[in-house]
RNA sequence: GGACGGGUGGCCUAGUCUGGAUAUGGCAGCAGCCUCCUAAGCUGCAGGCCGGGGGUUCGAAUCCCCUCCCGUUCGCCA
C-alpha cells in the first residue's frame, strides 16, 4: 500500500468515526480529489438525515476529527470536508519507493492469474493500414499494463487463413504473372502481395471464368484438399511475415500466432457443432443449416438466430472462433479480445454460444472504432488507404529533420536511431491518447504532432533528465522532505506518486488512454520545475533535486514502457 | 426500423461507469521568455448555452425520458 492509499483509508475511518460520534454511523459518502484538497468529502448528502445544512454539518464533523497519520489537516469549506495529506510523508515515501523499486515502481505483485490478450488479428490480405492500427497499439499497451498489474500475460494473433478473402489473394499470387501488375515500390512482402489481391478482386468481378476458378478453389479448400489448403497457408504465411515486420517496427511483438485452419484440421470446430446441436436452443433452417436461437441471451432484433453451420454442414467463422476460445481457456484464466466495433454482435453471439456450451469462462471484449480518412473509410481493395508503414516512415523522416536542425554533434546512424524512437513514439501516443470507441479521422498534421500533448514531449523530458544526470556526475540520494520546499517540487512529487493508480486503471479497467494523459501530466510538471528551479547550480539542494530528477526519469521510463515507447537518452 | 458506440471553445481531446465547489489538456492565434541544467520548452492572454429539449436532485457534461447528427451492425462473409 502506498502513502496515497493509506491516506484515503485514514480519511475514510476518520469520517466514519466522526459520523458515529454524532450518532449517525454508516452514512454513505463520496471521496473525491480536487484542487482544493487532496481528498474532499461532500456533506450535502448528510443534510436530509441530519436535518441540518451541509455547512454546519461539515463544521461539526471537522471539529471532531484530529489530524493524525497521513492526514495533516481537515477543514470545513462550503459544506465540504477538505483533507490535506501529510506532505512530508508523501515526499519521503514516494521518492524512497521509486528509488527502491526502479523499473518495477507502479507495478503490483504477481497474481498468479494468466490472461490471454488477443489483438491485431487482421486478415492476411494486405499491409496493416492506419484504419486498423488502433488494434495492435491498444492491445499491446493493454498487455503491458496488465503485466504491470501482476498478471501473467500472453498475447496472441488469430490468423484468418480460411475463407474467401485469402483464397482470392492466393489465386492472385498463383495465377497472375509477375510483372503484369504494378507492385508497390516498398520492398516488403505484404506490400508486394497486396497488388495481386487487388488485381484478383478486379478480375473476379470482370471475368466469370476467374470467378468460377476462385469458387472452385474455395470448394476444394472446404473439402479439405491439402494442395489448396497448403497453398493458401503458404500465401498467408508470406503476407504475415510482412505484417510482423510492421508490428515489430512499432514495438509490438506477439507471443503466439494461432491459425484458424487448425481448428478445422484438428476437428475441434466439429466438436463445437456437435455440442451446440445438442443444446435446447438449437434448430435447423429449411435448408438444413444449424443455428441456436439467442433471443433469451439479450440479442435483439427480428433475427436472433445465430447460424453455426452452412446447409452443407461446413463450419463458419464464428464456429471456428468458438473452438479457438475454448482452446484459449485451456491455456488461460482470462481472455481479452481487442476487436473492431464491427465485431460487437459477433462477440456477443460468441459469448452466448459459449454459455450454451457450458463454458465457465467467457471472454472480455475491448472495442475500438475505425480510423477513417477525411475522404471516407479506408479500403485495401480500393486502394484508399494510408498504410501504417507509410505513417511510420513519415513520422521518422519528420523526426529526422527535427534532429538534424538542432544537433550537429551526432552521426547519421545516431540521429536515425533517435528519430525512429521519436517517430514511433509520436505515432503510438497519438493513437492511444483518445478513448478507443471514439471515431477518429486521420490527419497527417495531428499524427505527426511532436509538441504539447505528444509522445515526443514526454521523451524530451526524459532526455532532459538523462542529460542533467550525466552532467551532474556523482551525487547522493536525498529524500529528506524538508529539502523539497518549492511548490514545483511538491506538484511534481505528487504526480510521481500517482503512477500505481494509473497503471491499475489502465490494466484492470482497460482504460489505456489514461496512460498518455498521465505521462503528459508528469512531463509538464517536470518542465515547470525545470524552468523555475535550478538543479545543478544549487548548493544545499543539489542532491535532493537530482534525486527528484532521477525519480522522474524512472517514472517516465515506466510510463513509456507501458505505452511501448522507447526512451532515447538524448534528442 | 432495431441494437450498440460517439457528439465537450476554430480544430483535437479528458472527465460520463461512481452526480458536487471556478469543465481537463493540447493544436492553431496573440503577447512575452534562451550571457543559466536540451526553446520538441516555460509564462501570460483570448476562446465554452458540455448536440437540442424535458425530468430527477440541495446540486447534472455525468442519472432518466424524448429528439437530432455521425459511426458500426442486423449474411448459410471473415
Amino acid at each position: 500500500m502506498d502513502s496515497r492509499q493509506r491516506f484515503e483509508q485514514e480519511v475514510g475511518s476518520a469520517v466514519d468515526a466522526a459520523l458515529e460520534k454524532i450518532g449517525s454511523p454508516g452514512l454513505r459518502y463520496a471521496k473525491e480529489v480536487s484542487d482544493m484538497a487532496d481528498l474532499a468529502v461532500p456533506c450535502f448528502s448528510f443534510s436530509k438525515e441530519l436535518r441540518s445544512d451541509p455547512k454546519t454539518i461539515a463544521e461539526r464533523l471537522a471539529a471532531l476529527i484530529v489530524p493524525s497519520g497521513a492526514i495533516s489537516s481537515v477543514k470545513a469549506v462550503n459544506g465540504y470536508l477538505n483533507f490535506m495529506m501529510d506532505e512530508a510523508l508523501l515526499i519521503k515515501e514516494t521518492l524512497e519507493r521509486i528509488l527502491a523499486e526502479g523499473s518495477a515502481y507502479g507495478s503490483m505483485p504477481r497474481k498468479g492469474v494468466t490472461v490471454n490478450v488477443e489483438h491485431t488479428s487482421t486478415n492476411p490480405t494486405g499491409p496493416i493500414h492506419v484504419g486498423r492500427a488502433r488494434n495492435p497499439i491498444i492491445g499491446d499497451t493493454l498487455a503491458r499494463s496488465l503485466k504491470r498489474c501482476g498478471y501473467d500475460v500472453r498475447t496472441e494473433y488469430y490468423v484468418n487463413d480460411v475463407g474467401k478473402q485469402v483464397v482470392i489473394l492466393t489465386w492472385g499470387v498463383n495465377n497472375i504473372p509477375k510483372g503484369s501488375v504494378e507492385e508497390e515500390e516498398r520492398d516488403k512482402t505484404d506490400h508486394k502481395l497486396v497488388a495481386y489481391y487487388r488485381e484478383a478482386n478486379k478480375r473476379m468481378e470482370e471475368d466469370d471464368g476467374v470467378k468460377e476458378q476462385i469458387a472452385d478453389m474455395l470448394r476444394k479448400f472446404e473439402d479439405g484438399d491439402n494442395g489448396v489448403i497448403s497453398r493458401v497457408r503458404e500465401t498467408a504465411e508470406a503476407m504475415l511475415g510482412g505484417l510482423k515486420e510492421t508490428l515489430a517496427g512499432i514495438n509490438v511483438e506477439l507471443d503466439k500466432y494461432t491459425w484458424e485452419s487448425d481448428f478445422i484440421a484438428d476437428g475441434s470446430a466439429k466438436d463445437v457443432v456437435e455440442r451446440l446441436k445438442g443444446s435446447k436452443y438449437s434448430g435447423q433452417t429449411d435448408d438444413g443449416a444449424w443455428y441456436v436461437d439467442l433471443k433469451d441471451f439479450g440479442i435483439q432484433g427480428k433475427n436472433t438466430k445465430f447460424i453455426f453451420t452452412r446447409s452443407d454442414g461446413t463450419t463458419l467463422y464464428t464456429t471456428r472462433d468458438l473452438a479457438y476460445h475454448l482452446d484459449k481457456f485451456k491455456r488461460a484464466d482470462r481472455a481479452i479480445d481487442v476487436l473492431g466495433e464491427d465485431q460487437k454482435l459477433g462477440s456477443k453471439q460468441l459469448c452466448s454460444a459459449l454459455e450454451i456450451m457450458g463454458s465457465e469462462k467467457i471472454p472480455e471484449a475491448m472495442f475500438y472504432s475505425f480510423v477513417s480518412l477525411p475522404e471516407g473509410k479506408m479500403s485495401t481493395r480500393k486502394g484508399v488507404v494510408v498504410y501504417l508503414d507509410d505513417l511510420i516512415d513519415e513520422a521518422v523522416a519528420r523526426a529526422m529533420s527535427e534532429i538534424r536542425s538542432r544537433r550537429d554533434d551526432l552521426s547519421e546512424e545516431e540521429m536515425l536511431s533517435i528519430a525512429r524512437k521519436i517517430g514511433i513514439g509520436a505515432v503510438r501516443y497519438n493513437i492511444v491518447r483518445v478513448h478507443p470507441e471514439k471515431q477518429l479521422v486521420f490527419k497527417w498534421d495531428e499524427a505527426l504532432n511532436f509538441d504539447g500533448n505528444s509522445g515526443p514531449y514526454i521523451q524530451y523530458v526524459h532526455a532532459r533528465a538523462c542529460s542533467m544526470m550525466k552532467k551532474a556526475g556523482e551525487y547522493g540520494h536525498c529524500t529528506e522532505p524538508a529539502m523539497f520546499a518549492d511548490e514545483y517540487e511538491k506538484v511534481l512529487i505528487k504526480a510521481l506518486s500517482k503512477l500505481g493508480g494509473v497503471i491499475r486503471e489502465a490494466g484492470e479497467e482497460k482504460r489505456v488512454h489514461m496512460l498518455p494523459a498521465y505521462g503528459h501530466e508528469v512531463a509538464a510538471a517536470f518542465n515547470q520545475f525545470y524552468a523555475m528551479v535550478p538543479v545543478l547550480a544549487s548548493d544545499e539542494n543539489r542532491d535532493a533535486r537530482l534525486t527528484l530528477v532521477e525519480c522522474t526519469r524512472t517514472v517516465l521510463r515506466n510510463v513509456l514502457d507501458c505505452l511501448g515507447i522507447d526512451c532515447p537518452e538524448e534528442m
